[in-house]
DNA sequence: CTACTTTGTAAAGCGTCAAGCGTAAAAAGG
DNA sequence: CCTTTTTACGCTTGACGCTTTACAAAGTAG
């Protein structure tokens, strides 16, 4: 499924492009017959037969030998794409955790660690803390860090061009960090940091709520409101990496939607500010008439911004995740009413399936998606990690 | 150039594949030679040999024998992409005008026809127009309908996801209209009906202000204010065809924003409603208190809209383009501010290079995107006109 | 005219894939 | 247990396309 650019192709190169496409099509129905991948490919038995050698002897792939098959005839031997050659790290650091999966080159989640961290942790003690969900991950895992092909990190706020330092953040002091810089004395491997609604809205794609659209609008609602885009497939980043930041829109009143929550009439003293959003949610959904009231204004504010993703770019769809999608079942319907009435064409709106984990999970699909083109995007070199 | 699904491939498509890189070589410098060629592509000197003189016999190139060469050694033989094996045809149905033109493959324009319309004539007066302005668009040229290859029309409004039919339009009972299906009778080529901002765009982008780009934002300025997006160098309609509609947002004032200039007090009553605006842009350029004022009040509103756009998308470059690019002299320092004030990152805000032409020009490069694709997409068959 | 440079073209060699056919290994049926 | 059927394996052959090498052709520079 992936391009490769047309220039002059010899014939080690139409090889290696038939190499490559064995590869994907094992990777997608991981244990294959000879004959299956030659059906899938549309190559000759033969070509796929010699070709499959190639790669078992590489490293790239295994050979099962025929087991106890039901079928009538000569079971075939199976091949198998060999996910555990290199793994990929993706991490979300939060304002109120850090979260790390571990997955092989399938994407299977192998390992994961989430360490709670205190909201107002200033720099240095979160980088810690990164470093120790990390370390724990890998060893929990017996991984170390060379066995690692990709690092991605999720954090908030915007990330700038070369996808390096984020230059504006709610975190405490967080801006003069230098996260990749900070993580290229352990790793060898390509770091990636980006914005945690971006990431958000690629693991719904990948495996949660919009596996089926190509053009989706994902909103992350919680205290910070954002947004991620993607356009045809493509996680967008903008051209400074600030595509979806329509909160900094004055009209676009996400700055102070979350406010209507905490600032709810009726929160009992006991509840901390951070815990306020929820209280109004579950006494919204008792008949608590204020909380109603509180979460329809919030939706109204959300939906403006909404409103204007949608009109700019007309997605299919519009996944509502972020840590308020647990209470989705409040915040869907009104939110499409509001879309109904401001927008041309009414988009599908759904609530994340995948909650708390899709940022993390799309930091894994973004570091999976930079080992895909590191290593198969020009030839199919050994199957060792890539280096910066 | 060009991209290709990586399936598996035998010796015939890796000859077609060689085929097409030759064929963008030769079209990117019009003669060359196949030494040239041959450091261009990648690949030795007699296959490109080979394969460009089956091109010759194919229809798709020309051979130039050689003339006075200045150079030393022997002179070479020139090939020549033959730009006029087909022609495409763009038409711009806008509410005062329909411009058609008329280019070969290599997109040189070889006529262009132009028909004043009434804004008020009703569908069957303005059909009757495009088809006149076509026809002798075609006959002035020397060419019949089966020598065009492909067609594109613009139009004011949303055109729907198939294509075909614009579902609201600010022209006078054009909703009724299908023009694919008017068009069908007289061509069999492909047929792609298109909002004119998009279009817009995509000639801003091919020959105009935005040439270096591939993040850009077209806003149409003029007695309709609307937006074309081109992401990632590819024109996006959206999932419905009606990405870039933001001005649908009435918080965003762009259905209002030229009525500042329109009900500008001061016009003198001899000027027409058409012509106010350009009447209030003089004045202002004059110094004129008043139409100062009101181009102040037309450009903060439609900054508005253009903020929500660059916050979304993040883009390279803003476009100022449409009927009142010819003031963008007076508009485009105090957008430049207004959007300083509302984004984030700064985009490049630049003026229109083509004017009215953009639109007709976008639409005959998106005829040569489709003849492209559906000659050079899969496969390279004979130079014959594709049906549709 | 000769030396030199560059192009055009032919021949040889190699790598890759498709097609075809015999063989191997299992299950099903008598 | 043996035969038949079914499917996969593995080998050979042939065709195709590209590269390399070599050499003739067509110009310029001296």
């Amino acid at each position: 499924m992936t391009e490769v650019t047309t220039t002059g192709a010899d014939l080690p190169r139409l090889r290696e492009l038939n190499s490559l496409s064995i590869v994907r099509a094992l990777r997608d129905h991981p244990p294959s017959t000879v004959t299956e991948l030659s059906r899938r490919t549309g190559l000759s038995r033969p070509a796929v037969d010699v070709i499959a050698q190639g790669l078992v002897t590489d490293g790239w792939a295994r050979v099962l030998e025929p087991g106890s098959s039901s079928a009538v005839g000569r079971p075939a031997r199976r091949y198998q794409f060999r996910a555990g050659a290199g793994h990929v790290l993706g991490v979300d650091v939060g304002a109120h955790k850090i979260l790390a999966l571990l997955a092989d080159l399938d994407g299977t989640i192998v390992h994961s660690v989430r360490h709670a961290v205190d909201a107002q942790a200033g720099p240095a003690e979160r980088l810690a803390e990164l470093d120790a969900v990390i370390e724990s991950c890998l060893s929990q895992a017996g991984k170390s860090p060379t066995d690692i092909w990709a690092v991605t990190v999720a954090v908030t706020g915007a990330v700038d061009a070369s996808g390096r330092t984020s230059f504006f953040t709610p975190l405490p002091g967080w801006q003069s960090v230098d996260l990749t810089a900070h993580l290229a004395g352990r790793f060898s491997c390509p770091i990636v940091v980006e914005n945690d609604c971006k990431l958000g809205a690629l693991g719904e794609q990948w495996q949660g709520a919009a596996t089926d659209a190509v053009d989706i609008v994902y909103l992350q609602g919680g205290m910070r409101t954002g947004a991620g885009l993607i356009i045809d497939g493509v996680l967008r980043r903008g051209f400074g990496g600030a595509a979806g930041e329509i909160g900094a829109l004055k009209q676009v009143r996400w700055l102070d939607a979350p406010a209507h929550l905490q600032n709810c009439p009726g929160v009992p003293e006991t509840v901390g500010p951070d815990d306020a959003a929820a209280w109004v949610f579950n006494a919204a959904r008792d008949g608590h008439k204020a909380a109603r009231a509180a979460v329809n204004r919030y939706v109204k504010d959300l939906a403006v911004g909404a409103a204007a993703l949608v009109l700019t770019l007309d997605p299919q769809v519009v996944v509502f995740g972020g840590g308020f999608s647990r209470s989705a079942d409040l915040v869907l319907d009104p939110l499409r009413r509001e879309l109904e009435r401001l927008c041309l064409r009414m988009p599908d709106v759904r609530a994340s399936t995948l909650g708390a984990d899709s940022v993390a999970l799309g930091a894994l699909k973004l570091a999976l998606n930079e080992v895909d083109q590191r290593l198969f995007g020009g030839g199919l070199s050994a199957p060792v990690a890539p280096r910066r």
